[in-house]
Formats: C-alpha cells, sequence, structure tokens
RNA sequence: GUCCCCAUCGUCUAGUCUGGCCUAGGACACCACCCUUUCAAGGUGGCGACACGGGUUCAAAUCCCGUUGGGGACGCCA
C-alpha cells in the first residue's frame, strides 16, 4: 500500500511551494489508493503550536487537500508530532551506536570549528578527525569526567558512493567521503531533522518520500541512518522548486516584499489587497500576499483553480490537456512526467485558471460565494432574505465574466447604497455629464421619457432609448455614457439596460435627479 | 570553495529516454483587428525559444564531451 506524507512545520501560513508539494504527495497517495499523512514537523521549542498550525490546516482543508492521518485526525502510527516522539529519535540513535553506526563524541562546538577553519585555511575538504570520539564506555566517563558533553555523530564511511536511485531524476552518486559525520542527537539529549524524518518515515510506513529537491543532498545520510537501523529505506522522489514569480530563486517567505516589484506579481497583490481593505481584512505584506495561501481564500479564489495551476508547476500530463478537475488529477498523475527544472511560480496564469473556473460555475454557486463579501463589506445584512439573493443573483447575472474571483462583486457597490449616498467618479461626472456638451439636457429629457417606459425592464428599455436616440438625432454614445455616470456613479460597468432594470425606475429617476442636481 | 542538480518562447510547458513525422506544438502574458454603449468576456491573427562550442551521424532540440549560466546542499536548523 502506498504511503506518503506531508510534514508542515507550524510557521503560521500555508506558502504556495508547500502547497504544491503536498498536492503532489496526496495525488500519488489517490492515485494509487494509498494513504496520505500529513505529520507535523514540530519541536519541544516551540511555545503555541495549535495556533501556528492552524492555518495550515485551514487551508489544506480549504484546497480539499485531506489527509488520512496526522494532526487533528489521529491514526495507528501516532503520535503525529514530533515533539511527542523524542524517545524514538532517542532510542534510534542508541541503536545506531549499538549497531557501529554511530558513535559518541564529546568534542565541543569550539574545537570543530577549529578543525574546520584549519581546513578551510589550508583549502583542504573539512572532515572531523574524530579525536573526541569515545570508543568505550570508558572513552565516555573519561570526557564526560572532564566536563564535556556528548553528541551521537553518524559513523560515516570515508570510502566508497552512495547511490540515491530517484524517481523523478534516476540514480544520483554521492561520495561517502563528502559526508560529514553529522550529528543526529544534540549534546542535551534532543535529536535532530534528519534522523526524525526517518524514524518517522519508518515508523508511519511510509512508501514514497516525495518532496522538494533541497532535499537531494540530504538523501545519502538520510539512507545511511534508514540502513544502520536496519530499515528497507523508501522510495524518493525529489520535486524541482517552486522559484520566485520572474526568477529562478526558490520562493522564500522572507521575500515577500520584493515580489512585490514583480509588474504581474504586484497587479495580482493590488487587486487583492483592494478586496481585503473593503473587507476589513488585514493586508500586511507577511501576512496577505499571492505567495500566501490565505491570500487567495481572503480575496474569494477558487480552490479547484488553485489546485489546478499547482499541479501543473512542474508537471504536465501531455502537449496540450491543462484543465483537471479533482478526479482528472488524480487518474492522470504519475511521478514520471515531474519535471526536473525549477519552475517560477505566476500569479498571472494562476489568475487565468480562476477565471475559467469561475466561468463554469453555476450561478447559485457563485451568488454563494459572493455574499460573504458583501456582508463583511457591510453592504448587506448577515442573513440575506430570499429577495435580496434574487436581487443579488441578478447583479451576478449582468455581471457575467466581469467576477473574476468572488471578491469582485465589491465592484459594483453602487447597487446596494442608498441614492442619496451613491459616491460619483469625479472624471467620469464632468467627463460625460458636466462637460459634454448637451448632456444634462438630454438625460433631463430622457429621465422624463423613463417615467413612462413599460415594463421597466432590458428590452423596453432598450428600444426606447434607441428611439430617443434616433429622435433627437444623436449616436448613443451621446447619453448612454451620461446615463451610466448618472445612475451608478461611474463610467464603467455592465450592460445599461440590465443595469436600469437591476435598479428599477425609482432609484434610476431618484438618481438622475440627484446627478442633475450636482451641476 | 566543495559536492549535487538543472538548462526549449518573458512565464508554464510538449517534444529528449526510443535521433528523422519539429520550417519546434499548446497555454498565460503582450500586440493588432473583429464584436461592442463603457469595462470585461469572446473570436481571428501576430510577436516570440532549442544557452554556447565541439563532436557522432545521411540526419541532432533529441546522443557524447566541454564551456557558460542558474539553482540547491554543505549546522548541536527544519
Amino acid at each position: 500500500m502506498v504511503r506518503t506524507r506531508f510534514a508542515p512545520s507550524p510557521t503560521g501560513y500555508l506558502h504556495i511551494g508547500g502547497v504544491r508539494t503536498a498536492l503532489f504527495n496526496w495525488l500519488y497517495a489517490r492515485r494509487h489508493g494509498g494513504r496520505f499523512v500529513l505529520r507535523i514537523d514540530d519541536t519541544d521549542a516551540e511555545r503555541n503550536v495549535a495556533e501556528a498550525l492552524a492555518p495550515i490546516l485551514d487551508g489544506f482543508r480549504w484546497l480539499g487537500i485531506d489527509w488520512d492521518e496526522g494532526a487533528e485526525v489521529g491514526g495507528d502510527f501516532g503520535p503525529y508530532y514530533q515533539s511527542e516522539r523524542q524517545d524514538r529519535y532517542r532510542a534510534a540513535a542508541q541503536a545506531l551506536v549499538d549497531r557501529g553506526r554511530a558513535y559518541w563524541d564529546y568534542a565541543t562546538t569550539e574545537e570543530i570549528q577549529a578543525e574546520r577553519e584549519t581546513a578551510q585555511r589550508e583549502g583542504v575538504r573539512f572532515l572531523y578527525s574524530r579525536s573526541f570520539m569515545a570508543e568505550t564506555d570508558e572513552d565516555r566517563r573519561r570526557f564526560e569526567a572532564e566536563g564535556r558533553a556528548g553528541v551521537i555523530r553518524l559513523m560515516i564511511p570515508r570510502v566508497g558512493t552512495c547511490v540515491v536511485r530517484d524517481l523523478v531524476r534516476g540514480p544520483v552518486e554521492f561520495e561517502w567521503s563528502r559526508e560529514q559525520d553529522h550529528v543526529v542527537q544534540r549534546a542535551d539529549g534532543t535529536c535532530l531533522y534528519h534522523l526524525a524524518s526517518v524514524v518517522d518515515d519508518h515508523d508511519m510506513e511510509i512508501t514514497h518520500v516525495i518532496r522538494a529537491e533541497e532535499h537531494l543532498s540530504n538523501t545519502p545520510r538520510q539512507m545511511f541512518i534508514a540502513e544502520g537501523l536496519g530499515y528497507d529505506p523508501p522510495d524518493y522522489a525529489h520535486l524541482p522548486f517552486v522559484a520566485e514569480p520572474g526568477g529562478r530563486n526558490k520562493l522564500s517567505k522572507r521575500k515577500l516584499e520584493q515580489y512585490l516589484k514583480n509588474p504581474d506579481f504586484a497587479q495580482i497583490a493590488e487587486h487583492g489587497r483592494a478586496i481585503a481593505e473593503a473587507i476589513g481584512h488585514e493586508t500586511a505584506a507577511e501576512t496577505f500576499n499571492p505567495v500566501i495561501v490565505d491570500f487567495y481564500r481572503t480575496v474569494g479564489y477558487l480552490p479547484d483553480a488553485i489546485l489546478n495551476y499547482l499541479v501543473l508547476l512542474g508537471w504536465s500530463l501531455d502537449d496540450r490537456t491543462e484543465i483537471f478537475d479533482r478526479a482528472a488529477m488524480i487518474e492522470s498523475f504519475t511521478l514520471d512526467r515531474v519535471n526536473k527544472a525549477a519552475a517560477s511560480f505566476d500569479p498571472r496564469k494562476l489568475l487565468a485558471f480562476q477565471e475559467r473556473y469561475m466561468q463554469a460555475i453555476p450561478l447559485d454557486a457563485k451568488v454563494e460565494r459572493v455574499l460573504p463579501f458583501l456582508r463583511d463589506a457591510g453592504l448587506l445584512a448577515a442573513e440575506p432574505d430570499a429577495a435580496t439573493r434574487a436581487y443579488v443573483a441578478k447583479i451576478v447575472t449582468a455581471a457575467g465574466d466581469r467576477i473574476k474571483v468572488a471578491g469582485d462583486i465589491l465592484d459594483y457597490p453602487d447597487f446596494f447604497v442608498a441614492d442619496d449616498a451613491l459616491a460619483y467618479d469625479a472624471k467620469a461626472f464632468d467627463k460625460r455629464i458636466r462637460n459634454a456638451e448637451g448632456a444634462a439636457d438630454r438625460l433631463r429629457r430622457f429621465r422624463e421619457i423613463l417615467e413612462g417606459v413599460e415594463p421597466f425592464e432590458a428590452a423596453a428599455l432598450e428600444a426606447r432609448l434607441q428611439r430617443f436616440v434616433e429622435d433627437e438625432g444623436i449616436k448613443i454614445g451621446q447619453i448612454i455614457h451620461a446615463l451610466r455616470v448618472a445612475v451608478t456613479g461611474k463610467g464603467v460597468g455592465f450592460g445599461m439596460f440590465e443595469t436600469l432594470e437591476i435598479l428599477g425606475r425609482e432609484r434610476c429617476l431618484a438618481r438622475i435627479d440627484r446627478a442633475l442636481g450636482r451641476l
């Protein structure tokens, strides 16, 4: 049975690169009817693990990447928090010593550092001299009598090679003599990541370790640990990096502000920021940024769109298929079609997927997505009644593809504000009404006509306006722009006649009066 | 510095293993035109890449060698 895992540290946020790695693990498990484990790489030192973990778990849940075992759901191979497994690691470290694969070492950090510097000065490769290695219990007692604290180091072979058979890259060869005698247990008795990771993967019966490329060069030591412990090592697959927008470097949470300098990235960020501010959401760069998954949830992206974009970052099925729903993804995902080169994150393309997915969902689903934004922006009551929903549905229909993310509904606040609170775009008002020759008079005349149009619906309104245009001997542009600004306050919007119908006669008349009154 | 990985349009990629079907295909972005009451959407078209240099071969994006460039790893971090 295939078992994969993703092991996040509780950092307080879920970033796009992590999701991509988790997604590939999840897909591989689902593809093979296996299990996907969410293990938590926390440490004892971390205080508020639950708090720092919540955004990560919420992010996965929102994306629909579910885990069969691990944090909050438990399972038969727990505990799933590394902080609760130190005893296991210590036992493993001791077993390594017992099997002659590791040794107690009593060098101080300063002594190691001195050796390292000497090697560097002489231009040779640093390899620990093992001068403070304890070969017997008596050695240990002697060192400890000197007041030294012992660590456990791996007894890495100094000859030969290690071959990592990577499912993405094929065989990769490393010389053992390049590896250090890595510490696996600290002087304070706690154990380090590489040991913990190997022990956990074994205990949790992980069959495929699918992780980012940065771990490729860590793999020999992990294989050494696994073999030393008598484990059957898992299969490894090292994924290419998700690189920063417009660059080749690994995506980093520390460079969020720098990414904002990339024009495409900035545009996406700005679009989201406007929505977030309208609903009173925090928009500091560290927490609100297109590299962080929460950004997309806040702004109203669709999880499936994000997954679809992400599955294509470093993987493809063929030369043309690009729309994958969950089932299609699971069905077609294979590790042998994972790319080797880093793929840079392009939020622009993500938006393109979002648009396609948004166009595809049914009206009522769209309305449901949009409602919370109207509520959070204070434009609608918390519990909209059926009439209100129907009203919103009309707006959503009329807006059509203009609503790319759910939060885009906030581009149309004018349908929700009182007539006397309507804000006018000053530039549009001047251009279309104040300074347009004869516009105000035409508007005044058409207002009178509007009083009698029956029914007050798009088709009838359009027919009547066409007649007005003919009667006046003008072009449609000479009335419609002024009309738009008068009733919506803006120079741009969706179909004029739908707009009038949705607003209704009373409000249209009131708004035209108000606009004319501003002259 | 040492080791490892990678290299096709600005970006994501197909093609590379199994050389010829590749005058290199698709998508995003961009540009133009069409549609049009504005803004979107949609339609049509365009721009645009095999990093470089040597081989091997009748034939190289594809195989080999080298160069260059980029990235990653080298912790008592994870």
